[in-house]
DNA sequence: CTGAAAGCGCTTACAG
DNA sequence: CTGAAAGCGCTTACAG
């Protein structure tokens, strides 16, 4: 618990050096450094974080911030997450996971105290106020996610469009012409309007209709028995559907247990694709799922790249806006297979 | 961002006054507090958090501490956080979920500096060096998990010693007699020592031998995968085992497809009990599994109020440290049966 | 290369 | 009930 000071009285010097010293700010004699950095390691010095917060304005703390009483976190959630953590970790930054509780309010005050340096947000909504009170307040932000307005939004984010295009792409070229979506319901909830989901949809009935065919869509419920439910559902608006998107992890193997409940085999009788999931995630289930995987590290690691960039002011003053858009990639398991004659 | 000099000058009070108002510090007269809040409310008036903490030692911020790299986040841990963070936020804190990355230094920035208030320390081992570190420190802190030595130790914990005997309890019962024990190999691993599985292991074993019987321990690696492996282990070593009790969430399922790979029915010819778990988790299986459920969200609300009582000082000076431990409960689903005859 | 000093924006005895 | 002032532990122009 030594302080700045003592450690300059007993090195002889002045405080300033000492600073200079702890943060490389400044060139110091070898011998006066010497002698500072003695009297560090007998006093076992530590730099005072909030005191060095108040008078640099920098704390090299990135908030992670998450709606946690809203959306449970994910495990592509988890990803980003662990993915930034590193990242950020690797850069000289610490980044913490913040839940974000009570209203904008808590947001302005943890912000303009200039307790964290900058800003993830995640879990973005097609309309987000988090997005506005970020840009009042000035505070350098990144956005895993993106609103329906990007103009002005620095984010990098799953390329939900061109993942569901893929999808569809793979499932026709496969012969399926009779095609469900299974997606979370959020209406209603205070998650409605959320962007992943919003987006998948329309681009499914877009590109379903363009292709010529009908977009069946089902809403789903929470874990396993949401599947069974959707999987009957489906089939009432469909009995002849022989391949189905499904968007929502935890539900999945629920949907394969519903579809073989009412006599449909997975994949010979109907194919089942999961979307912004993981091959972990596949893998418990039976057959094996094939998805299209959430590229939750590589976009945990550039959201924090771009934000430090940002604060360290590497960025050119008139450079671009980072718009990192990644699609899922496919990777075919047991659940997916030519369409039934 | 005014600041409260700004708000005192507008008020025409001093700054003194303005923080009594602010924080309700002190009797401060009507028409004062009308003149101060109203200026507050003109200006935009924020409170520095950073500076308040530097004068005062208190953020009313709580850190969780997750060793990120070395363990990754599981659902268990995931309901502590929402549950600690709910309460904190309930009682006027911020808790915030901080991956330590590197080695013990930076836990000593991290709090040496008053940035945080106290600390919440997860995934504990039998012996784990924070513990000593934070008591080093003189920085409040509660543990969810234990230590082999808790002598001076605040904790909560789950159980896993009742957890484990009500479960064979439940299996004997039930005329089990051949009963394995599938768990996370560890071993090598940054988390080797890890309490949770050494406590569940060593009950395993005494209490199977004071049972009578055999303790047959498969160790099982990641995933589905994994979880088929262990069967097939667990055969290899006793091909007429009648249950088995697995602690890893993620592979339980495959260890059940395992098992019906190699002929065994579950739980016709084998039962399957998956502890430390949730519903959810065992909903996610067919069929599905009974499973000892892991009391996440009671434990990081009772942390959570522990170490708010410490740090509040409504604790009374020579109170007890809190040692509090919950055991699993049983859930009965499809996975356990009577022992085949 | 080094130091004296102002300042970051608050809190809190101490006086009145 | 209110204020003047010291202090929290650093950083950073500014001088020399």
């Amino acid at each position: 618990m030594a302080t700045m000071q003592e450690v300059a009285t007993r090195a002889g010097v002045s405080i300033a050096t000492v600073s200079f010293v702890v943060n490389g700010t400044k060139r110091v004699s070898p011998a006066t450094r010497e002698r500072v950095t003695a009297a560090m390691a007998e006093l076992g010095f530590r730099n005072n974080v909030v005191a060095r917060a108040l008078a640099s304005k920098r704390t090299r703390i990135i908030a992670l911030l998450h709606p946690a009483l809203e959306h449970r976190l994910g495990s592509t959630s988890m990803k980003f997450f662990m993915s930034a953590a590193n990242r950020a970790s690797e850069l000289g930054y610490h980044l913490v996971l913040w839940p974000v509780v009570t209203g904008p309010d808590e947001l302005r005050d943890l912000l303009s105290g200039g307790l964290v340096d900058g800003v993830v947000v995640m879990e973005v909504k097609m309309e987000d106020s988090r997005i506005e009170r970020l840009t009042d307040l000035r505070v350098p932000f990144i956005s895993i996610g993106r609103t329906a307005d990007t103009t002005h939004l620095p984010f990098v984010d799953i390329d939900f469009e061109k993942t569901m295009e893929d999808g569809l792409d793979y499932l026709t070229g496969l012969g399926h012409r009779r095609i469900g979506l299974v997606i979370e319901d959020l209406e209603g909830t205070s998650m409605a309007g959320y962007a992943p989901h919003i987006r998948s949809e329309r681009t499914f009935r877009e590109s379903m209709t363009r292709r010529g065919l009908l977009p069946h869509v089902v809403t789903c419920g929470p874990g396993a028995a949401g599947g069974r439910q959707a999987a009957a559902d489906l089939l009432a608006t469909e009995p002849d559907i022989s391949a189905v998107i499904v968007m929502k992890d935890d539900s999945a193997f629920g949907l394969v247990r519903g579809l073989s409940t009412a006599g449909r085999r997975v994949p010979d009788d109907v194919s089942v694709l999961s979307i912004a999931s993981s091959d972990e995630a596949g893998a418990q289930s039976e057959p094996v799922l094939s998805t299209m995987n959430a590229p939750g590290h590589e976009l945990g690691k550039l959201a924090v790249e771009a934000l430090i960039e940002q604060l360290d002011g590497a960025a050119a003053p008139d450079a671009e806006l980072p718009h990192l858009l990644l699609p899922c990639l496919l990777h075919v398991a047991g659940s997916t297979a030519p369409a039934p004659a």
